[in-house]
DNA sequence: TTCAAAATCTGTAACGATACAGTTGTCTTG
DNA sequence: CAAGACAACTGTATCGTTACAGATTTTGAA
């Protein structure tokens, strides 16, 4: 009754319920699998017409290309993995990044994964991760350091990969940053023109790159606008919240208090106000502040603080873009881009 | 001078730098890499110490097994999806839950991918891709309505999946969810015990089961402790924050304005704070308010508002249990949590 | 001593895709 | 008209893993 069932040959139909596979549309094309693999590639050996009757039927079935096929055979995985850091302080600030991340990868075949660490554990773990198991064509990472080891680490196994934050290796590699020494050089400037002069600047943890940024920017400012800096090193934008501020509070009951406050951060600059006001004192009154700001919640609360706003999204998008150019072999050197603050409202 | 170059025999060594597979242990202890793969998944036939063997070079060499292999042999992804919506406005109460979800994963073989759409598109979209393509083992959803089609495709196809937010279908399935009923009833007691009256709710969009829940606890409290609804229908929590505060300096402004606020989330509480005080009104003397809430901002910049508190992380913590529970096929009914408001400080 | 059962181990064939090395058949070209 | 060039297509092996069906050795009961 039953025909013979050992192996099955080339021509036998797929079953209608499963996904399509290569084999599905060779069945229904007549053609062989590796002419169907060609024509979808558009590779100069096949045919014009029987590409494009392969395109169609590919289209008609809904054919995806199995990833699991293309990764074992080929070696790419089409994921760009995001190293994040999973403290509560920094998930904020990465957030959007994740949405420009996805705007872009969503044109593509690209899909994001997430890879967590956690303070407490080796920062290069991640990245160790994925270049040792191959888990990703492609690595975004944030908090830069000067001489960072995973960019060292990425550069040296020639991984494509890009930095939210400029290093100072000597090694040419994409990254999007924002212009933190401007940043804070106008913060100064604005500042000085509401005639405020003894200036404090509630700073990023030293061993970012971003940090000296922005301490150049600060220091050039006072100089060029005139002002003079308070010192408030005793806390920085990894501390906690309650930290920084009573560590204003106890700056703004000194003598010689600053009249004008910069902060590195939205987060920073909400506990900044708090330290303010519970020193007595009140804003664009005593102190005039300048934050750098994301989201819009501190402009809604305390519009007196002056807000120069950095993109995180397009942050985001920005390092999309140049990881895929990167993994498509685009020279990291025209990989580079810049964001500028940007004064809201 | 040089060897058969023709095909490798089994027993060809593995090129010492590259990654290690099932083959390279099978060389180095002497067994078929069958017995290799048995070895590692603890199968009863093979013997006590070959297993014991083989666990050791593997940790020795660092094996990983390929994750392209095993899913294109078992269909196994390793991957549980996080489908979100890219829209601004959610993407900062979804990121804590991204948070907890690594954190459970961190701890398991299973990577996090993010799984995009964007509220100009179909929300089944990204659902069917997953489900269409095998992309991942199991979804992890939010924004439920209460006849979510999403979840009824996915019960229908049996995909393991959990909601953030309960469904009204007679379908059981993995959720966790806030007690929002909960929150509005003890917010409701709360501005009453402080003597206010005339309440308004900043509801979540109707479309969302959790609005259901709002509304019935809101409605209860208004019962049970005496007061009264002052009708504020024409923005929700998916409105923008302009829009929210523009609606409630209008409602402040208006005779028989409330002296009460309950909003239903962290963000529109800032926009409803806005405008009262752009009517010229008081926090906590002339309206009381009280926020759920899962950040700190609010709290540090209008302390006189009340709140309790979301917890996104333990959320995303819940969630990503339940999805792999089910996935190793454990019972729905087991893996429904529900957390309570928590009162800030 | 014999032989079936149990205990261990192993080769082969897939999963779906692609690199590579052919195989056709047609078309120039001298 | 032979023969090389070219265009269009195809079979085989392979990536790393596991299901399945043996194969071999050991054990133990009769």
């Amino acid at each position: 009754m039953d025909e013979k069932h050992k192996s099955r040959p080339a021509s036998v139909p797929p079953s209608p319920n499963e996904r399509p596979t290569l084999k599905t549309i060779a069945f229904m094309t007549g053609l062989g699998i590796t002419t169907v693999s060609r024509a979808l590639k558009d590779a100069p050996d096949i045919g014009a017409e029987t590409k494009e009757r392969v395109r169609l039927v590919a289209a008609q079935v809904g054919y995806h290309p199995n990833r699991a096929g293309v990764r074992l055979r080929t070696g790419k995985t089409n994921v760009i993995s995001l190293i994040l850091s999973l403290e509560e302080e920094f998930i904020g600030l990465t957030s959007p990044m994740v949405v420009g991340i996805s705007e872009i990868l969503a044109a593509t075949q690209y899909h994001l994964v997430i890879t967590p660490y956690s303070a407490r554990s080796d920062p290069l773990d991640p990245v160790r991760y994925v270049l040792d198991t191959g888990a990703a064509d492609g690595v975004i990472i944030s908090r830069t350091e000067p001489k960072d080891p995973r960019v060292a680490l990425m550069m040296e196994r020639n991984f494509p990969f890009g930095t939210h934050g400029r290093t100072e290796m000597g090694h040419v590699h994409p990254f999007h940053d924002f212009d933190n020494e401007r940043f804070a050089y106008d913060a100064v400037r604005m500042l000085v023109e509401r005639g405020r002069r003894r200036v404090m600047l509630l700073h990023p943890p030293p061993s970012l790159t971003y940090h000296m940024h922005m301490r150049t920017g600060f220091e050039r400012g006072l100089r060029d606008f005139g002002a003079t800096s308070v010192p408030f090193n005793t806390v920085d934008l990894d501390n906690s919240l309650a930290d920084i501020r009573a560590a204003c509070e106890a700056v703004m009951r000194a003598p010689g208090a600053p009249d004008g406050v910069i902060s590195g951060s939205g987060g920073g600059a909400v506990a900044l106000v708090a330290g303010i006001e519970a020193a007595g004192l009140k804003l664009a009154r005593d102190v005039d502040m300048v934050s750098k700001q994301s989201n819009d919640f501190l402009q809604w609360l305390r519009p007196e603080v002056i807000t120069l706003r950095e993109d995180f999204r397009l942050a985001g998008r920005e390092l999309a873009k140049a990881v895929i150019a990167r993994i498509e072999g685009q020279p990291s050197a025209e990989l580079q881009t810049l964001s500028f603050p940007v004064l809201q409202n």
